[in-house]
DNA sequence: TTGACATATATCGTCAGACGAAGTATCGTC
DNA sequence: GACGATACTTCGTCTGACGATATATGTCAA
């Protein structure tokens, strides 16, 4: 649906967002962002197992493994201290991002009147 | 200023943007890029040429070299029909991007009443 | 009971692209 | 003539998204 590359710099906050209040297995984690964009966001699993691997690694999720008899084994992934800190700071860049790039790319800048004229 | 991978899906569209309606050498796209934005987006000269040259391979821009007596060398990019069409497409999907995050990450999911509770 | 499909995770290799570093060259100015 | 701004080039590195492939269990229908 969307570019790989546009993907890039969101991917880490796609997680972190779907952790905020509760912890989930990675196979759950997909499907939840895949209902709440509204199928708009399907993330192939190895990019999500990858992302999740990662973030783990930096110490923003901690996975917990649940066997219980008669289901499959799964991984339960919440947000530490240091994730919840993340999504904050990411949710605010992104924010600010967005405003950088409308500002950036808007049509008001085509014709006369440009910078450096 | 912000991170390279949120850069990554973007790139490609804030050089488009600055060559909407008139053509610019490569330093000064860079310079206009940093204008608009208001400071806050200063890409490296590597990504910036690395960035013009691909572009050019795609056919979304095309060169011209000008080098009038007095004045340094310098190359003029001005879009192509394919550029104005990928600068057109690549807005839409942008917005519809930002959109889908928006949705994807608001902090109205965290708590009670979520998806697949 | 078998076959298909959803659930659930793991691992590997490839590819694109952002960027740092280093280099070349011209122009203005102090 | 040294310095900084202008202007472009090339190379190597690193990160991260993704396709392919593998493994295994649960459910449901023919």
């Amino acid at each position: 649906m969307f570019s790989s590359d546009l993907k890039r710099g969101s991917m880490d906050l796609f997680v972190l967002s779907a952790l905020d209040g509760r912890s989930r297995h990675g196979y759950d984690i997909g499907k939840v962002l895949e209902v709440r964009s509204g199928g708009q966001l399907q993330l192939p699993v190895s990019t999500l197992y990858s992302t999740l691997y990662r973030m783990e690694d930096r110490g923003w999720i901690k996975g917990r493994w649940v066997e219980k008899g008669g289901e499959r084994r799964r991984c339960f992934y919440t947000l530490t201290p240091a994730g919840q800190t993340a999504l904050h700071t990411q949710r605010q860049e992104w924010a600010a991002f967005a405003a950088m790039v409308t500002l950036v790319i808007g049509a008001g800048h085509a014709g006369l009147g440009d910078v450096a004229e």
